[in-house]
DNA sequence: CGTGCCAGGTGCCCT
DNA sequence: AGGGCACTTGGCACG
């Protein structure tokens, strides 16, 4: 026995010991981390490899499989929540093989040394998460300050189904028009105008008088290829911050 | 000292050891990764409270930090690489705070208790990752044989600028009518849609003859509702898969 | 389950 | 630095 034990960490250990353990791990419902030198395969919708080298591998409890490298938010290879995992050992390296289904996604890490193997207990499931700052804030505080849109509009209802889709928040003017308001929590790019003008285009169709439909998006700002979009197609801005 | 250390992991350790540990692994431009409870606030373009629970804490030497729980592919909390860490004790409780700039971004995490703190070194930059299946492949395939997409199909030109924006491919058909392109690797959703009919109109504009432009989206399938929003603008649509 | 859409999206490339 | 867009986007809500 080379591998060294202090709590849930063992230290350089051999592979049977790792391949023990995490299975263990997994098995029980534990966090599991691996941090040595692997390679790293991947096929499904895509596909990549990844030669030699020191990552940060997690399993979590619900199927999850992360690989770190030491740079970049995002891991260079992972697997969804629900995947399935097993360990095995091949020509005496470990080998964490993660399987999911729909679509079929497979992700398997050779390992040639590792570094250490931790184990974690999270214990029951983690406080709930609040963010604010939100589209939906955003949609709540229009409906309860309609003014900030314009003087006169009146919500009439939101996420109003057209044929294109979902409106955002459906009401009308002073003057009695019906008006649309698509709402984006940050400055937009041209897709939020094809989605606005989707809208307008649908539900003049679908109202089908010769009624005039004002289609707005609401947003912090807009560039400037949004503003002439805007204007090619008839639409109007107004600048809101969540 | 009531922290046991093994290689480079301390488990249970006190404040002041995690604290300094900590701190010169940042430092020393190390991967370190923490394991215990705390609670997590985030402030910036949102912003979010994290109760207290047990999570894994990642500090990536690029200035990446990950809050991770037992659940979920992506981190509950995070900061982006290029960010500032800087470690303290508060009231004898390890806290971790980073800040971003551009936009100004502040997650601040506080430790009640840790369980581990383990420091890795990551050596070299890591092994590139070679990815197939992206679009970028299917563009390839269609410049080889543009056939793919019709008989008399001659590609003359990728990334062509438009007033609206680049297309994918530009070329024409056996008839010498002029034929956008646009691609998508994955079943795709009316987004893509109002793109393409960007690119259409904006490049009718530019050409100002009346001249017809054919707009194909290529990809995998195609949802009803696409299919139809195709009809309505005029468009068509070839089955490719990446 | 597929479809549609938001997200603190992130990452990449371009101007 | 800002704009535009792909991504194994992930995640959620709804039909």
């Amino acid at each position: 026995m080379t591998a060294t034990e202090e709590g849930s960490a063992l230290s350089e250990p051999t592979s049977e010991e790792a391949c023990d353990r995490l299975a263990g791990a997994i098995e029980r419902g534990a966090l599991a981390t691996l941090f040595g030198e692997c390679t790293v395969a991947y096929d499904g919708r895509a596909a990549s490899e990844l030669g030699p080298g020191k990552r940060h591998v997690m399993c979590k409890p619900d199927g999850t499989v992360l690989v770190h490298t030491d740079e970049g938010q995002k891991p260079i290879n992972w697997q969804p929540p629900g995947s399935d995992q097993s360990v095995r050992i091949e020509d005496g390296r470990l080998v964490l093989h993660s399987q999911r289904s729909n679509p079929d996604e497979e992700l398997v890490v050779r390992f040639t040394n590792i570094d250490q193997l931790a184990v974690f207990e999270t214990g029951e499931t983690s406080t709930s998460l609040s963010v604010t700052g939100t589209e939906a804030e955003m949609k709540q505080r229009i409906l309860e300050e309609p003014e900030l849109i314009e003087p006169g509009f009146r919500p009439l209802a939101t996420e109003r189904t057209t044929p294109a889709g979902a409106v955002d928040i459906f009401g009308e003017d002073g003057k009695g028009r019906v008006v649309i308001l698509e709402l984006k929590r940050r400055r937009v790019g041209p897709d939020a105008v094809g989605q606005l003008n989707r809208y307008v285009e649908a539900l003049e169709r679908d109202l089908h008088a010769g009624v005039e439909i004002r289609g707005v998006l609401v947003a912090p700002s807009i560039t400037d290829r949004v503003r002439r979009l805007l204007a090619t197609n008839g639409l109007e801005f107004v600048a809101l911050a969540p």
